[in-house]
DNA sequence: TGAGTATCATCTCTTACCTCA
DNA sequence: TGTGAGGTAAGAGATGATACT
């Protein structure tokens, strides 16, 4: 976003230092901005995003350019030392660094394309660098600016990678974290509506008792409804009927010390 | 002091790419 | 080899907090 970064991990490597006043306001200004003129041949400009080419250096992908004119492809695995280290072999490893030139001077931040002619690369994170980011996600599912850089530069990519690691990683825990909440209120809603059916049950029995004869006359030799001593209601079907208070609804207590 | 504005971080939804069965 | 599903990196817009005028 617009972060406050003043250089990404690739610049570093490079020792190319570079600032940024990008804010979020102005993100469509940006994304024009970092469509990037490379500075030599107009016809050899290359609408090529610069982040694509930094963010594929830096997961050592395949650096692929191409040009109207001279179809230009370098189709090498280059890590930030390599590059440095061909710096002078040839006009490829040239056209390497000045993409990387122009991308450091227009930003460091996002990894834009031109969607019209390019499409958005995908970038895997390989899996030390998701087993690092999973590592700090543990400790801590936010980052503050200088956290941030600090991964970014371990882990040898964009401060903005890492930010929306974290974001999509959030996201992720959320969304786990809502699928158990779910199961747990079905559970609870299960339970409920079981004990919901046998309540009723039991009160369709007790309105039954209650239709066929005097209370006292059906209670069996082991009662499985009393007084309460506490409140001296009866718990029953026929309880509460001569006073206001509703009628108290023991599941099974016996003639015992219970209490409401 | 409250309103308006800018900036920033984060969230949410969505898209597009990649991998794998 | 083609294809669909699932996972995930990244884009875009919304929102809330904070600082400044």
């Amino acid at each position: 976003m617009g972060s406050s970064s003043t250089c990404d991990a690739a610049g570093l490597a490079l020792g190319l230092g570079f600032s940024s006043t990008a804010n979020q306001k102005s993100r469509k200004e940006e994304a024009a901005a970092k469509k990037i003129d490379l500075g030599f041949d107009p016809s050899l400009n290359l609408s090529l995003s610069g982040d694509h080419q930094i963010c594929d250096l830096n997961m050592e992908n395949k650096v692929n350019f191409s040009s109207n004119k001279d179809q230009l492809s370098a189709a090498s695995s280059y890590s930030n030392a390599s590059i440095k280290r061909e710096r002078d072999i040839g006009s490829e490893v040239t056209m390497v660094e000045r993409v990387i030139s122009a991308r450091v001077i227009s930003d460091e931040d996002d990894c834009d394309y031109d969607d019209a002619s390019n499409g958005r690369k995908k970038l895997r994170l390989t899996k030390l660098q998701s087993a690092l980011l999973e590592e700090s996600f543990k400790q801590q599912s936010t980052l503050n600016p200088k956290q941030k850089q600090h991964l970014a530069r371990k882990l040898n990519v964009r401060p903005r990678q890492v930010e929306v690691w974290f974001q999509n990683r959030r996201a992720r825990t959320k969304l786990k974290q809502t699928e158990v909440d779910c199961e747990l209120l079905k559970k609870c809603c299960e339970t409920l509506t079981d004990e919901n059916r046998k309540l009723y049950k039991e009160l369709q029995e007790l309105k039954a008792l209650k239709v066929g004869q005097p209370l006292y006359m059906q209670l069996p030799a082991a009662a499985t409804l009393t007084v309460c001593p506490s409140c001296e209601r009866v718990a029953g079907a026929g309880a509460g009927q001569n006073s206001s208070k509703p009628p108290l609804l023991y599941g099974s207590f016996t003639n015992s010390s219970a209490a409401c």
